[in-house]
RNA sequence: GCCGGUGUAGCUCAGUUGGCCAGAGCAGCUGAUUUGUAAUCAGCUGGUCGGGGGUUCGAAUCCCUCCACCGGCUCCA
């Protein structure tokens, strides 16, 4: 008998050799059906693999991640075994679960896969399923693996297996499909109960754009029809708030193909919602110590050969621009730093001067491949809400600690409560691929550590993720449809103060190094107000909304009221605005909601007669009878909560 | 850049076995209506069918090519 431990700390006993799947079945037959995989000390296992000793054992099912993970990878296999049925010949590079789903890397020949011929697939997986094929788990020596895949002239699998430490390499088998896998697996196919293969796409073999371009088709599962019609809805709902969709909808901006691809029209709204963000972060800039300074849009190649970025990048960037001057050279600027290097060196500075901070929200252009462009996330030319900070290697806890701060600070006053914080660190099997001494690295990302711990942040340290001048924390936020984007990011760099001889002069009368933080709160006002625009559906906050407040006349007699109205409201520094047409109350209303005007006031007789406005918020209706002053009042004290958050 | 998909009026979309002057709703304009919490009625205007080339007696529809957009991959200063 051995003694396994359930997750309520509760002991119970078994014969040697009992499954997850058997210790469900003794608890539940209900619990039964719906075991996925099990967790064993921690690892995760097959619910039908034996348990040989004592053991802590959590039963995972649809509920848990670890349970999802199996079904979709399970569902892998099973999409692969459709795929090999209906297409012989095709082999397997690598098919994982992702976070919602997952997908297989095929070589399918010659064939081309179009989307219109996954409904077959799919039907084929159905089928399959339905025959309830068990997934059966086999230990297998190495040579015997690539002789499996030799014969069956799959060399990704080959290469694969080549690549494989020693130790156990086990196969799984379902139906007609064998599968090079560590598992785990379902216990059968049957748990799949409803598929949707969501679309196909070109992978590089191991992420390699030198090496073949496999398809990936890209599905999810589920153990019910009704939770993949609920998924779907979702999407559709997510679909909404598509900032795309929105920007054009609300005429935030536009791109015209005229203009370039990639390149931004801000429409007169989105410039406005835009151009108060900017103002409230130099607000908060300003407090914070920070001196605007402005640089041109582009620089001499000398200044990007000097920086290294020519060498790095020049070739993926905008052509050079030239001049009547032979040989004359100058770039679009695809970064800040170097002008603002510039501008720390106009002068010599004592070690008194610093921190000295360098604020400016500078436009930059990068030539970013065509298939990356995507809506205002990404862009060839966007601003960023740049600032560089010079500052003594002591300093840089206390300068990333104030750039925390004014993150914080933004992402709370636009509530932006889900981010991910990562904290990006050298890769220490590889020291020789930094710039920088090994005494400074270890004081800036213990700093940086620290000051995560210190500000409550739940943040990730991610070892090799650091750039070769410096460690970096970087703050990312999801879109409406889950993929992540990063937003603000600060980087400490020693390399450019070296690049561009920086010093400043230390109370020894000697010159010392300063190091650089670059930092960007919003990363960047195209790519912030797109997740901005998704976050809240198009719904801004009041201080924001390009527009605040509409007046609906019920009819044109009421218009001078509404006129009298509209002044005292402008005067109070509300941005209103008359809807005059001819238009039923309806219709006005319909339209100012859809237009996610935050505030209608309704006037016609009995308003004009008291002098008050009938008020409605926009996606909760009707509010009641307001004076103008009360009204007034109201919109200040919701607009002034941005002011007062500190 | 690569793989797959899409491109018809300002917007959302009909229109493919190739065939009369390419359609609808919304928006816009004109007029009527004077309206009370999510669409008043009527008339009118508006389209190089993404661009270019080709096949054909005839192309929105078939082929080639370029561009843009969508979903991914790679990349990301």
């Amino acid at each position: 008998m051995i003694n396994i431990t359930l997750p309520d700390n509760s002991v119970r006993q078994y014969e040697q050799g009992v499954t997850g799947l058997d210790i469900a079945r003794s608890i539940s037959e209900g619990l039964a059906r719906n075991v996925l995989s099990v967790k064993v000390n921690g690892e995760v296992w097959d619910a039908t693999r034996k348990i040989n000793s004592d053991a802590r054992v959590q039963l995972l099912t649809w509920e848990d991640a670890e349970g999802k993970e199996t079904m979709w990878h399970s569902s892998a296999h099973l999409m692969a075994e459709a795929i090999e049925q209906l297409y012989p010949g095709s082999k397997f590079g690598i098919g994982p679960a992702i976070e919602n789903g997952f997908y297989y890397d095929i070589d399918l020949g010659d064939r081309v896969l179009t989307e219109a011929e996954l409904a077959e697939v799919e039907k084929r997986m159905l089928q399959l399923a339905r025959e309830k094929q068990q997934f059966v788990r086999e230990e297998v020596a190495k040579t015997e693996a690539l002789r499996y895949f030799t014969e069956k002239g799959d060399e990704y699998k080959i290469e694969l297996i080549g690549d494989l430490q020693d130790g156990t390499i086990t196969f799984y088998k379902s139906g007609t499909f064998t599968d090079l896998c560590r598992g785990p697996h379902l216990p059968d196919t049957s748990f799949i109960k409803a598929v949707k293969l969501t679309s196909i796409a070109g992978a590089y073999w191991r992420g390699d754009e030198k090496r073949k371009q496999l398809t990936r088709v890209y599905g999810i599962t589920f153990p019910k029809a009704k939770e993949l019609e609920e998924y779907l809805a979702l999407l559709e709902e997510a679909k909404k708030r598509d900032h795309r969709k929105l920007g054009k909808e609300l005429e935030l901006f536009t791109f015209s193909q005229n203009v370039g691809a990639g390149l931004p029209l801000w429409l007169p709204k989105g410039a406005q919602l835009r151009e108060r963000l900017e103002a409230y972060l130099k607000k908060v800039q300003k407090e914070a110590g920070y001196q605007p300074v402005i640089t041109p849009h582009i620089g001499n190649v000398n200044l990007y050969k000097t920086s290294g970025h020519f060498e790095k990048y020049g070739s993926d960037s905008f052509r050079p621009i030239t001049t009547p001057v032979e040989g004359e050279m100058f770039f679009l600027k695809p970064m800040n730093c170097p002008h603002h290097c510039e501008i720390f060196a106009h002068k010599p500075h004592s070690y008194k001067d610093l921190p000295i901070r360098y604020a400016e929200f500078g436009t930059v252009y990068r030539y970013e491949q065509s298939g990356e462009l995507h809506g205002l996330t990404r862009v060839r030319g966007f601003t960023q809400d740049d600032a560089h900070i010079f500052c003594t290697p002591d300093q840089i806890k206390d300068e990333f600690k104030g750039v925390i701060k004014i993150i914080m600070r933004i992402f709370k006053a636009l509530d932006f409560k889900d981010f991910i914080t990562q904290i990006s660190l050298r890769d220490p099997n590889n020291p020789g691929k930094y710039i920088g001494s090994e005494e400074n690295w270890s004081k800036a990302e213990r700093a940086i550590i620290e000051v995560a711990e210190e500000e409550g942040l739940n943040a990730i340290a991610v070892e090799g993720e650091a750039a070769f001048y410096g460690p970096k924390m970087d703050f990312m936020v999801r879109d409406a449809l889950g993929r992540k984007w990063q937003l603000g990011t600060i980087q400490v760099d020693y390399n450019l103060p070296e690049r561009f001889d920086l010093y400043y002069i230390g109370s020894d009368n000697e010159k010392h190094r300063p190091v650089m933080i670059h930092r960007a709160p919003f990363g960047s006002m195209e790519r912030f107000v797109a997740v901005l625009i998704e976050h809240c559906a198009g719904k801004f906050p009041l201080w924001l909304a390009p527009e605040q407040v509409i007046i609906l006349p019920i009819s044109e007699k009421y218009q001078n009221y509404a006129q009298k109205v509209l002044s005292y409201l402008q005067n109070s520094d509300i941005r209103a605005l008359i809807d005059e047409r001819s238009e039923k109350t309806g219709r006005k209303i319909r339209d100012a909601e859809l237009r996610k005007i935050p505030y209608m006031l309704i006037v016609g007789e009995k308003e004009e007669l008291e002098g008050t406005v009938s008020v409605r918020r926009q996606g909760e209706g009707d509010l009641g009878t307001f004076t103008m002053e009360a009204f007034a009042a109201r919109i200040q004290e919701e607009v002034a909560i941005i002011h007062q958050e500190q």
